[in-house]
DNA sequence: CCGAAATATTACGATTGTATTACATTTGAC
DNA sequence: GTCAAATGTAATACAATCGTAATATTTCGG
């Protein structure tokens, strides 16, 4: 789900619609107040407007990047003013990426798939719960001290789940980041795989948990 | 110290911003011209515009690999341009990796950690383990006391694994560090000189691993 | 509690990935 | 140029992985 902050309506409806298009959720707000009303930690990706009257795009970041819930979510701002003060003041209130207006749908749409692809995922040390880690240089998973044999497919949802902890993951989310764009598999492949998951770091079996309807999340 | 060349001020300022945000140090040139009228050699990588005016990027990289000084520094194109055929001169002229823009900065962090990660090798002195060691300055494989005769591509691939233990290597990530930028090589020629190396290390073959999926490993 | 929908589990075959061998080509020393 | 070593490719054998379907179990809404 991809939220659109922008007090021209015009800008928000084009955007909602061009995402909708290829594929995402989206949802608008008009101003940053009113973005602050929603649970904000639902959203994968900000698509942000620096200037609004009231509370500015950059002071949102600002408080989202201040919050452990949104910390990690990724911002683009967007933006008519492109002087050097503002890219740096942009870039320190923790924005992934800039674009400035006027822009084309397109680009923007090609920057959206460019964060999200890069999305929150440590490629690099070791993700730990209790006694549970996982290392993604040696792409190994380790119980207890003991190490568990896991597979490449396995092991990357399981690096995703524990990348946000507490984050539910639609089956098509975990198919749309772990699987190649150009394989085809359906959705319940993914069950069978986090049915391989849990056995193999049984003692956390429960901390992979299940969200009836909605997907899978990796619970603390 | 990591070098930028760009004739976009705008991208000079937001990449060095950001690469001393995540405690690189940073230098910035609007041309290859200006980046020639440096010394070279005391940079770590170079992130590199390929459409400049005057000099190319793909020039400039050429230039360097030319010199013996800085042959060895890592480069990292930017561009606009992504055919086949660019990509495949971007890697002739020496490339280490390649990002399209536009680019999210957080990619490019995680690309220049990740070059950096794979270029760290030592360059004089042993590598142990055990009974077994590796001489950086005379070349030789010595297991047990006895020298076994190994071969520059074998060293290579032994000396990059022993480097990291633990760390997995893509059968792309050895490519790119083993064979020269030149050379169009296969996948599959890696898997054949593993086979050869664990051969001639004998008591140590399993120290080779293999991680499904992924690449090999030593495992100590 | 019941039925329907969603999820879990299992087994197995197909697919993919890896190891090994043999062979052809290239390289380099003499 | 010749020979031997080095090295990439292709062919084949082998093993691990992974997806599907069939079946069992759980969850959800009333």
């Amino acid at each position: 789900m991809i939220l659109v902050v922008d007090d021209e309506q015009d800008i928000c409806r084009i955007l909602k619609f061009n995402l909708e298009l290829n594929g995402f959720e989206a949802l608008t707000a008009s101003s940053a107040e009113e973005a602050l009303s929603l649970d904000l930690s639902r959203f994968e990706l900000v698509l942000l407007d620096v200037m609004m009257g009231g509370i500015s795009g950059f002071e949102l970041a600002r408080q989202m990047r201040a919050n452990p819930k949104t910390k990690d979510i990724p911002v683009i701002f967007l933006t008519a003013k492109d002087t050097e003060s503002d890219l740096v003041e942009g870039f320190r209130a923790g924005a992934d990426d800039y674009i400035a207006k006027p822009f084309s749908v397109r680009e923007v749409m090609l920057r959206v798939k460019a964060v999200l692809r890069r999305t929150s995922r440590r490629v690099s040390g070791t993700l730990d719960y209790e006694s549970m880690s996982l290392d993604l240089d040696s792409k190994t998973v380790t119980v207890d001290g003991k190490q568990v044999p896991f597979t490449r497919t396995e092991f990357e949802i399981l690096h995703l789940l524990l990348s946000n902890p507490g984050r539910v993951y639609s089956r098509q989310d975990i198919l749309k980041i772990v699987w190649r764009d150009d394989v085809l598999v359906l959705d319940r492949t993914v069950d069978v795989n986090i049915t391989r998951i849990r056995k193999k770091i049984a003692p956390y079996s429960r901390c992979i948990a299940t969200r009836s309807g909605y997907g899978y999340f990796f619970q603390p």
